[in-house]
DNA sequence: CCGGCTCTGTAACTCTGGTCACAGACCCGG
DNA sequence: CCGGGTCTGTGACCAGAGTTACAGAGCCGG
């Protein structure tokens, strides 16, 4: 009921859509107008899931506003999370797999109350016809690729107490999240994370509480992060 | 002496980038002249670096002939093959970086004596004005994309078993290569190869000697490699 | 045929991370 | 204040993979 019809989304998200893509606020003004007439606005739910493996979403997906957890699962029901797409992306996932008739690998799940616009095919395509609207897009598949390629690095290469260090740094002093949280983020499981922070911990490099780390030492948790040795307190 | 100067590639080449390439021959008139204008060729000999993490190459390469190994180097030495780009392909790790403005973060090392076409920036993207050819990079992105992400999940959730059964599954009935050849593949160390594959012919998969390994069971393989566990001879 | 090279086999050990099984701590509603 | 839920701490154990250190096998040139 967000919406009566699909292309006259309730008043709020169409600034928010200009807001977030400033790329979209220029288009030529028939392709903005393709855009809104072909648009339809989905607002969803948290723990939606937007698409999983082998089953694609049917059209380009903008997150207005929310995000999207997008997680590559294990047979063993373990997942590991690839990325999020936030306010102002698109999954580019998405994008990748209907532009290449490649299947979906991985299963998309929203974080909070997330609303989307959704984009036939034909109509991207044709939006690609605008360069700033292409730089756009590519710059997206850029950072993913990056991203991506980061990620393989990380768990092909790095221990898991170096990549759990790096998770709690540039997050602010305290964070308020659980040790399962942290050990879904890492792919990992619980037992090891409250082990690792424990060891933390002995290091001085946090505190920990209920539902809480505090960062005592972020230098130190740096270290750790990049690998270097522990140094002891002395 | 393989080119008297850049536009001007020494016969055979051209032939084989239409060949590699039919989205180049179906380029428009002008779109082609300006291709066949700008584009520098390399002939470079086996095992040259192409580029390496933060150090990016200058144009869009095309790979003509032979084939680019790109892989990501560890802090200890050890590295991961990412992907190879064959004839046919161009390097999208290089595209996603130039369109992108985001920094290398791979190598790339010619497999054997490699042919390509370097075309500059402004080119390429003019190109992409082109739909066909737009089609055509955006279909090499969506294969790399699902690539790193089948990749991702091989080292996140795959034992080594199961990955090295795969390696050896679609070459031919016997392949000639060094223990150490198919520990790089992998990212492992030769010992842990030795040890599989030992294990793999005491199950009678596999038939070993110097330099080779000769698959008698396929299906097998296919089994170890899915994960299944080992079934006796019995 | 000797000596050196590359390739392979293997044993012993270590390190990481995961699994299992609990115990205890905190939290909150009734 | 009781009792169940969620979260955390921990110890014992295991499995996979990497490391170290050799021994031996095949190959090849001189």
């Amino acid at each position: 009921m967000s919406a009566a019809h699909p292309s006259a989304p309730a008043g709020m998200p169409l600034a928010r859509l200009d807001e977030g893509y400033p790329v979209l606020a220029a288009l030529s003004p028939s392709g903005r107008q393709r855009l809104l007439e072909a648009a339809r606005w989905m607002r969803v739910p948290a723990g939606t899931c937007l698409f999983d493996e082998h089953q694609a979403c049917e059209g380009f997906p903008f997150v207005v506003d929310g995000s999207i957890r997008v997680v590559k699962s294990a047979p063993n029901g373990r997942e590991l999370p690839l990325y999020r797409v936030g306010a102002g992306e698109t999954c580019i996932l998405s994008t990748s797999c209907l532009l290449g008739h490649e299947d979906y690998r991985a299963r998309g799940v929203t974080e909070g109350e997330t609303v989307l616009m959704l984009l036939p095919q034909a109509v991207f395509e044709d939006l690609l016809d605008e360069r700033p609207f292409r730089e756009f897009v590519f710059h997206l598949f850029a950072e993913r690729i990056a991203g991506l390629m980061q990620l393989i690095e990380e768990v092909a290469f790095r221990r898991l107490d170096q990549r759990l260090a790096a998770q709690l740094l540039g997050k602010g002093r305290t964070l308020r999240l659980t040790h399962q949280q942290l050990a879904d983020e890492l792919g990992s499981v619980r037992e090891i994370v409250s082990r690792l922070l424990k060891g933390f911990a002995d290091q001085g490099l946090v505190r920990l509480g209920r539902e809480q780390v505090e960062i005592l030492d972020p230098a130190g948790l740096r270290r750790t992060a990049s690998g270097e040795p522990a140094r002891s307190a002395g």
